[in-house]
DNA sequence: CTTGACAGTGAACAATCGTTCACCTTATAC
DNA sequence: GTATAAGGTGAACGATTGTTCACTGTCAAG
């Protein structure tokens, strides 16, 4: 067998068992690892986890038991735009991610909200976008949060200078707003996702 | 014990092993479980099992083995930000969903790059910003496409018109690219993904 | 041609798995 | 007050787990 038809037959099977922890959320047992692949003993099972390892792709915790490595993580990221499409030797070497991972801080306070109205377009927040807002971080000047002014809930840049207050909107048809009453703060934007289709 | 009391107490074990599958990326078993919700006795566990699966905490697949049920999706989705913050008896009846499996439809064909320039500013794409770029998808007029015109990687709206082909910005201060020679597509931005802090 | 290294089969093994049984305690409902 | 359900302990059990050992082909390098 040559080189690359044993890459490519490895490969194949570190597919497999992506696709299984993807479809099922939980890792396989060697046995199901040993069909997935087309291996009958469970000895060619073990040497195929231990490469596995070894590349990262799977991983034990302190128990022994085995846990997902980068097939948990299910982009891969690349570099800049400019930079375009390298080629496929490169792409392997190219760092995963899990984007729960990358933009999830705190789970327990973590919210997804659609956004509507576009008051916030000059900041690259579109109506239809959809913005993850943490409820535990403390707002701090120029973030972006979501606070309910005079009874009404909005989305817009905080400004703090000294002790006032002003809720700032990125869009220049709209005034800026110093609540005057109570400013219920509900929590801070940490990232935008926009999905196209 | 209080109904609240009990009901706090679910929480936070349904807690515990969401915070368990969060670092590990597998399923705790039952011993294991026993041991996150300081229940000696299996018996204990399994009974705490079944009431998980009715709330579709977690479930089992075809083999009877554990697999995560709403703990693997890590965000809660509310309404709209005019909806604001609901009172938290709402807020468990919110959907869950993973950022992962609603922005990655093709896994293997799916990319992420990092945005540099402003010519796609204007459709809300900042430079900085992050997007998920999938080579599988054919492209249509109207998508954003990441293309290679004349030796150079860019992002652009692509026009088609019968067999005319324009990559059209997004930033009025850069002009309409018609390629003269092939126009080589990497792929389609199907997300925008910004992390703010 | 020989010699390793690699990829795989098959079986034995203790350890751990999840199921199930009998039984106990404590609230809540009637 | 007395059923009755809910929440829990503890132990027994067969099934399945992952490890390990001895062994067999097969290819490529020296």
């Amino acid at each position: 067998m040559t080189r690359d038809a044993r890459d490519e037959k490895l490969r194949s099977r570190i597919g497999g068992i992506a696709q299984f922890y993807d479809r099922t959320g939980r890792m396989p047992s060697f046995s199901e690892i040993g069909e997935l692949a087309g291996l009958r003993s469970k000895n060619a099972v073990s040497k195929l986890v231990l490469k596995l390892e070894r590349l990262r792709v799977l991983g034990r915790d302190g128990k022994g038991r085995l846990i997902p490595g980068s097939i948990a993580f299910p982009v891969r990221m690349l570099g800049t735009v400019k930079a375009g499409f390298p080629s496929p030797a490169e792409e392997e070497l190219a760092d995963t991610l899990s984007l729960d991972e990358l933009l999830i801080r705190n789970r327990d306070a973590t919210f997804m909200l659609r956004v509507s109205g576009d008051s916030m377009t000059g900041a690259g927040i579109l109506p239809g976008d959809m913005v993850l807002v943490d409820k535990g971080q403390t707002p701090r000047s120029g973030d972006i949060v979501v606070a309910e002014v005079d009874g009404e809930w909005t989305m817009k840049y905080l400004r703090r200078r000294g002790n006032s207050v002003t809720l700032l909107p990125a869009n220049p048809r709209y005034k800026p707003i110093r609540p005057r009453n109570e400013l219920r703060i509900g929590g801070v934007v940490t990232a935008v996702v926009r999905k196209y289709r």
